[in-house]
DNA sequence: CGACACTAGATTGTGCACAATCGAAATGTC
DNA sequence: GACATTTCGATTGTGCACAATCTAGTGTCG
């Protein structure tokens, strides 16, 4: 308050970039949430949870490009995750007998992932789980696209 | 593989939704961390993690309208969260000395959170984060606006 | 008044995200 | 061949998100 004497109106100033600053990351991390928060009761008749199925759906692509089956690291690079989430979650899915986890032999380091029968066998009822999402969206799917296209150009460049 | 004998290139087919839907789904995840871990180092000199800058900026700007002080349930209303997230969160803040949390008189169900004299300091030095932010972005700040207004959609709508 | 439903917040338990650290295995260098 | 460096994954600890449940305070209606 002061100088040139008079415009401040506000004893604290509306400050536009707090407000703009919020709502986009705010936006994105409440819009996330909504998504998994619609894809949970879908994923739940699967037993999946959101971050499993998005791991079951790289090994489902992986399987059908008859790729070699992915180490640790490679799902960790291509779902921008590393071993503290990975490791935890693989157990689980282990647990209940959709993926095994067998050292390398060359190459003791490394953990190859593989599709057991039975989590090959989910992809087909993972099949519905699309369908279903896209059916409840209230949302064009060509604006879904669009912004699907938007938001990939945050992966890797902001920081 | 059978009915109508023939066309089936692929014994597994490709399924495009199930690509698409992944990369939709993923790309809002993958984004909203990205933007978080470039928040990281910001907010990491004034003590916060992303969830509570997202609090105190509700704090703040509630102050500076000169609303009456949340209750943690209207605090959950504005930022999509319950109890079982902002009750720890906020005792936290408070252990920091950044807030208070008094009851109610009328009603001692409802719990009035409130900034103290340090809490309300610190958005001297929180006007420089978005700043920060917008600086590093290397996208432009009006695709970051439209953004923004697309993930609004999402909030509520979906489910 | 007393039984009832309702509300706000706290608690509990599970799972994800990530920084930091570790140990073992592989690789590189002298 | 000995030793430093790097790589991979596992582990530990903190914090967030959320479902389910609990407790206490409030309101209502007979």
């Amino acid at each position: 308050m002061a100088q040139h004497a008079g415009v401040t109106l506000d004893p604290q100033p509306t400050d536009a970039l707090l407000e703009l600053d919020n709502q986009l990351c705010f936006a994105l991390h409440v819009a996330g949430r909504q998504v998994v928060k619609a894809y949970r009761p879908v994923l739940a008749e699967l037993g999946l949870t959101h971050p499993q199925y998005l791991v079951m759906l790289v090994l489902w692509a992986w399987a059908r490009e008859r790729k070699e089956r992915p180490t640790v690291r490679a799902l960790g690079e291509r779902l921008v995750l590393d071993s503290g989430t990975l490791t935890p979650l693989l157990k689980r899915l282990q647990g209940r007998g959709l993926i095994t986890r067998t050292r390398a032999r060359d190459d003791e380091r490394e953990l190859f992932v593989r599709l057991t029968r039975a989590g090959a066998a989910l992809r087909k009822r993972a099949h519905e789980v699309p369908i279903t999402l896209l059916q409840q969206s209230p949302i064009p799917v060509g604006e879904l696209i669009s912004l699907r296209d938007q938001l990939r150009r945050f992966r890797g460049n902001w920081c």
